[in-house]
RNA sequence: GCUGAAGUGGUGGAAUUGGUAGACACGUUGGACUUAAAAUCCAAUGGACAUUAGUCCGUGCGGGUUCAAGUCCCGCCUUCAGUACCA
């Protein structure tokens, strides 16, 4: 009977399906074992073979848990939300809904057709809105929600509210926005509600924020970093510009430490880890602050709380002089305005000779920022100069108003009413500082305190915030160029190019916290403005880029290490440090002297010990159409959830899906988005709708116009898969209690950072709420590796003329191909020295080629063209697998090349018509590349199931090589594992004419089947033992070796036994479940052998007598010899040494020593 | 630059604690069956010399440890992936 693989699929197929064989149960007396893919998003193009490579090895450990008796959820769905859907959907105007879904029917066939073990009746799709609906929900948890630090968890809002009410946020220890100003519970109560909401949103786990984003305004989108190209769109290639927007961000930065420990408590390859840990990026040390010298004498010491009066710039310390002598020396004009503006007289407090940045005015009112300034004779020919002074000043928001010497002593009353008039039209600015007097310090943090003495300039990020307000105007024009030169490069271009030291002196200096030095400020581009404070204390001992910067600005590198050698390098090593030249640290090591630091520091009020995250927090809000909505609508600005029981807020029709005219997001184009409430009773209205409606005991507003972003429906399905249709809770305790998390995740490693890291901050968020029983999700974790296409080329002959060094392509009139053969020895021969004779000449296979140009390229060739050789994608479904074209396919695949010439491996035309014969074929070229619908090199699955079947296709899948790695694909190998199937098939139709024939053979039959049997149970034991392993290491590929060997011995064993050929069955059943339930069942069983039990192993059946014993000479195998296992070691040398194959390799020399290692190897030296 | 993974025949890959390198497949070659093809079966297949025996070389490169190294140690090279020049 022949091995009818389609029939015998589909039936089993149907079998599973029609009894939901795979339907796990959420309660048991078995264990619970949960084994979970990541879900796919059902794109347009449907499953490749590199898809499946995860599923079936989830599914073979789900079948394999099952015949070891766990309750198994192993179940799937989709991650049906997503850009290209909506991509599609512009282009179209198809609804993404509708696409979605036939996406999905066309992944749900081809997933069946592979026979995996889903239990589909827990299927979820995040688009669904019964299913965003908990997606909704959990936003809501996270805006009801704070983190106390205190108790080092997510709390209700309400418990902060009622400390606000009692006392204030003074002794609030919680995760919240940088600018949190202090209030006391009387405060508190005499806010508004609307000012009481924005503190709130300071401190809840999502909130909204000001964000800058890589706006695109043509797409009317943000773009990620990797979406842009040189400062492009890389879709249309329009201009991007940093945008602040207001958007949702979430709090992930509250749980940085814990899913930084978290990582320690599961098994997930270290690679992911060593990526999760790198990206929430802890660094320890302490922030330091470096207070800039170069203001007034007396004003430098001035910390952070500066007086609003110091507004004089960098250059304070030179300048300060001049204006004491200047006030000193008025001017007559001057002394007689003085004496009318000084002690208030105008109501106003004026000042006199004051600096404002690097200038000197004459008399300014700070609080109205309002400059007089009194002209005299000297200035007339610096009207000019006057004019740019005037600018400046007033780019600062002052206002200057100039009079003459005459003016103010002749008729000083019309002056001061001038002065009056200003005064009363310009705002108090009180409160606010005046620039530049912000901050006079430079923050640092440092993970090194300790080299603190080793010092010797500082680095700032070009963007810094201080860079303009503290560079000197000597420095300017320098600093200015190099920030430009800077904003240029990408920051892919400063990330690879390494070597190139550059940055620019800014002329300031700070001042040392403990030896009071001034250190130069630099600024480099080495410095990211995106870490830390931007700034950097360098320590060119300690630091190697600090090294390299300080040697190529020749900036001295004073050494703070004992004993260590920084003539060529510096010294970064923490463990074997010991501090010199450095006061008080002499002599101690890095953590003594990092704690002692930290503490003098502290005495100064200048610096603290800090534990710095790069974890940010992580925007949640999108401007496109197809994702979740928010459950949010506004009032007076300020978001207002909605309540739990009106969820889901379903996503609105559109009548496109592109941004409004008004660039609002495209549910700005909704009619109904305002949200309307009366007590229980709620509606999506229409604008005017919602402006008509009474607004007594109205609830509502506009609904939020962004969505959620694709992470989010993905951060807790697991979760859901636990009880997927409950419509009061996300899934229901019992539920969640019995499977408690993933016993096995498997998925590709491209989510390392996203998702992964996204999911379990829900996860431990959803468990400090008490809605989850674990705070880790997944116990362990494996990345299967992709599958890899082998695309093909055909070589194009392109010709060229070259006129003035410019290429002029000549269209041939027959497109000519060459073989790969050809195309070779042409790169080949143009390799060659240029300066020797031969490459001036053409190589023999070039002149053909030329020929074949001029006798099908057109007929006007007034002169010989150059040409290249041009690779391009052939289709891989063209190429058998000799790698041979099928040339007529190739022909017709597109207009253009339906008149193309091919030139076979031995360099002659392959007339029309006659292809795929004797030597001369058309051979492509083979490279590695991923698959790609672009790349031609898309094999799929549909195909191989129907000429191989599904048990070939998973079978060969595994084959290929261990699961994690990066592995080619090659239709051409399945016929190996396809072989094994049917020899498999052929092993239990041993019968007459290939009959089914199996015999259940008594214990005793007579001596020689007895042996036969024997030997057959050995295969099958060491099959049980290597298989289990196998499998627990997740090693597919090897046990499918085994499964090989066993077939083939037993084959030649001719072992019809059930005693062998049944467990044989349940072992490879994970792996070719169709055929095992085939023969399962021909072998009369009624149920699936789906819960058959795993045979147990036993050892008895292994147990050898004798080893053949490989005997080596210095180490190399010579030749073996059979010998008892149980023979001692010294009978072993005894009998080996006398044998005549040693005498022979000695030839006659004395062995040195033998070395015998009883049932493993004899080696004799000598 | 850093971090992680990996370099083994023509190809995918095996070798679990150092103990017979290349299992198992693909491909190739030869043969059987067949009118022929497909399918199936048998044999050979790391390289070189010898074609009987056998000898030498061989797991990216250079050293080392060991009776014995693909495996352990030191140094280097290459490829792939991730990344953030992270103070």
């Amino acid at each position: 009977m022949k091995y009818n693989f389609n029939e015998i699929e589909a039936k089993w197929q149907k079998y599973w399906a029609e009894n939901q064989t795979f339907k796990a149960v959420n309660n048991s007396e078995k264990p619970k074992y949960y084994v979970l893919d990541m879900f796919p998003y059902p794109s347009g193009a449907g499953l490749h073979v590199g898809h499946p490579l995860g599923y079936i090895a989830s599914d073979i450990y789900a079948r394999y848990k099952r015949h070891k008796g766990f309750n198994v959820l192993h179940p799937q769905g989709y991650d049906s939300f997503g850009l290209p859907a909506e991509q599609y959907a512009i282009q179209t105007g198809q609804h993404p809904a509708i696409t979605t879904a036939e996406n999905i029917k066309t992944y749900r066939r081809q997933l069946d057709q592979i026979g995996f073990s889903f239990d589909w009746s827990r299927e979820v799709r995040t688009s669904d809105s019964s299913y965003y609906k908990w997606t909704q929900w959990i936003f809501i948890q996270l805006f009801e929600s704070w983190y106390n630090n205190t108790t080092n968890k997510a709390e209700d809002i309400s418990n902060l509210i009622a400390i606000f009410e009692t006392e204030g946020n003074t002794n609030v220890n919680a995760v919240c926005d940088d600018d949190v100003e202090t209030f006391s519970a009387d405060e508190w109560h005499g806010f508004s509600s609307k000012e009481q909401q924005k503190i709130l949103l300071q401190y809840r786990l999502t909130y909204l924020a000001e964000t800058e984003v890589n706006w695109c305004p043509a797409l009317g989108t943000v773009l990620a970093n990797d979406e842009i190209v040189n400062g492009v769109s890389e879709r249309g290639g329009h201009p991007v510009i940093r945008k602040k927007m207001t958007q949702w961000s979430m709090r992930i930065s509250a749980y940085a430490e814990r899913l930084l420990q978290g990582l320690d408590t599961i098994d997930w390859t270290d690679s992911l880890k060593e990526s999760q840990r790198n990206w929430i990026g802890k660094s320890v040390g302490a922030s330091v602050s470096f207070p800039i010298l170069s203001f007034p004498i007396g004003e430098e010491k001035a910390g952070t709380k500066t007086p609003g009066y110091m507004t004089g710039g960098n250059n304070s310390h030179l300048l300060i002089e001049r204006a004491k002598d200047m006030r000193a020396n008025p001017t007559q004009a001057e002394a007689a305005l003085w004496e009318q503006l000084r002690n208030k007289n105008l109501d106003a407090k004026f000042r006199q000779q004051h600096l404002i940045g690097d200038y000197i005015v004459d008399f300014v009112c700070l609080d109205k920022k309002l400059i007089i300034e009194v002209d005299g004779k000297i200035h007339e020919s610096q009207i000019e100069e006057d004019a740019k002074r005037t600018e400046v000043l007033e780019n600062d928001y002052f206002k200057v108003i100039r009079f003459t010497n005459e003016e103010v002593l002749s008729n000083l009353e019309s002056v001061l009413k001038t002065i009056r008039e200003e005064l009363s039209q310009r705002e108090s600015i009180k409160s606010e500082q005046v620039p530049p007097s912000g901050s006079r310090e430079i923050e640092v943090f440092t993970t090194r305190p300790d080299t603190i003495f080793g010092v010797s300039f500082m680095t700032l990020a070009p963007e810094h915030e201080l860079v303009s307000q503290i560079t000197t105007p000597e420095q300017k024009e320098t600093v200015d160029a190099y920030i430009l030169a800077t904003a240029k490069r990408s920051e892919r271009d400063r990330m690879a190019d390494v070597k190139t030291i550059s940055g620019a002196f800014t002329g300031a200096y700070a001042e040392h916290p403990f030896t009071k030095e001034p250190i130069p400020i630099w600024i480099g581009d080495y410095v990211l403005a995106g870490y830390g404070t931007g700034a950097v204390m360098s320590v060119p001992c300690g630091d190697q880029r600090d090294y390299d910067f300080a040697k190529h600005f020749n900036i001295p590198i004073p050494n703070i290490f004992e004993g260590a050698d920084i003539s060529e390098e510096a010294f970064a090593d923490k463990e074997k440090t010991i501090i010199a030249n450095s006061d008080f640290i002499n002599g101690m090591n890095y953590k003594k002297a990092t704690k002692r630091v930290i503490f003098e520091l502290e005495q100064l009020g200048q610096g603290q010990g800090k534990t710095n995250y790069r974890l940010r927090d992580a925007v949640f809000s999108r401007q496109r159409y197809w994702g979740e909505p928010f459950p949010v609508y506004y009032v007076n600005g300020m978001p207002q959830m909605i309540a739990k029981e009106h969820l889901p807020i379903k996503l609105p029709e559109v009548e496109k899906y592109l941004p409004t005219e008004t660039g609002e997001p495209p549910l700005g184009n909704a009619k109904k988005w305002y949200w309307l409430q009366y007590g229980d009773k709620a509606d999506i209205v229409s604008k005017e709708e919602f402006e008509n409606s009474s607004p007594s005991g109205r609830l509502g507003g506009a609904l939020e116009l962004n969505t959620m972003p694709g992470w989010a429906g993905s951060s807790f399905y697991f979760n859901r898969y636990m009880d997927p249709t409950n419509d009061s809770e996300m899934a229901s305790k019992e539920a969640l209690d019995y499977w408690q998390d993933v016993d096995l995740y498997i998925g590709g490693s491209e989510h390392a950072t996203g998702h992964l890291l996204y999911s379990r901050f829900w996860q431990k968020f959803l468990f400090d709420k008490g809605v989850v029983p674990v705070d880790e999700y997944a116990k362990k974790l494996i990345n299967q590796g992709m599958i890899l296409g082998t695309s093909a080329f055909v070589y194009e002959v392109s010709a060229y003329y070259t006129i003035e060094n410019e290429k002029f392509h000549v269209k041939l009139k027959n497109p000519i191909f060459v073989s790969e053969n050809i195309y070779l020895k042409s790169t080949e021969s143009r390799k060659k020295d240029v300066f020797t004779p031969e490459a001036f000449k053409f190589s023999e296979v070039d002149y053909k080629i030329l020929e074949l140009i001029i006798k099908y390229g057109g007929n006007k060739f007034k002169e010989e063209p150059e040409f290249h050789l041009n690779p391009i994608h052939s289709d891989v479904s063209f190429v058998n697998a000799s790698n041979e074209l099928d040339i007529n396919a190739f022909r017709n695949w597109r207009e253009e090349y339906k008149d193309a010439i091919f030139i076979g491996e031995i360099g002659k035309v392959i007339p029309f018509g006659e292809d795929l014969g004797g030597d001369n074929v058309y051979k492509v070229g083979r490279e590695v590349e991923k698959m790609s619908k672009s790349k031609y090199n898309v094999v799929n699955p549909d195909n191989i199931c129907e000429q191989y079947g599904a048990d070939s296709l998973r079978l060969y899948e595994m084959f290929l090589g261990p699961l994690e790695q990066y592995k080619p694909w090659n239709t051409a190998g399945i016929t190996g594992v396809h072989s094994f199937l049917k020899k498999l098939w052929k092993l239990y139709h041993q019968g007459e004419n290939g009959t089914f024939y199996v015999t259940s053979s008594p214990p005793s039959e007579g001596l020689g089947e007895d042996k036969e049997l024997g030997e057959a149970l050995k295969t099958l034991h060491k099959t049980i033992k290597k298989v289990e392993e196998d499998i627990e290491n997740f090693s597919f590929n090897t046990s499918v070796s085994t499964f090989m060997i066993a077939v083939n011995e037993l084959t030649s064993q001719k072992c019809t036994s059930r005693e062998v050929l049944e467990p044989l069955l349940v072992l490879i059943s994970p792996y070719a479940p169709h055929i095992a339930e085939e023969l399962w069942s021909k072998l009369g069983h009624n149920e699936s052998i789906s819960t058959a039990c795993f045979p147990k192993f036993d050892g008895s059946h292994l147990v050898e007598s004798s080893k053949n014993y490989p005997i080596s000479f210095n180490g190399k195998m010579r030749f073996t010899l059979e010998l008892p296992l149980d023979m001692s070691k010294d009978d072993i040398e005894k009998t080996v040494l006398e044998h005549e194959k040693t005498k022979e390799q000695l030839q006659g020399r004395q062995p040195k020593k033998v070395i015998v290692v009883p049932g493993k190897i004899v080696n004799i030296v000598g």
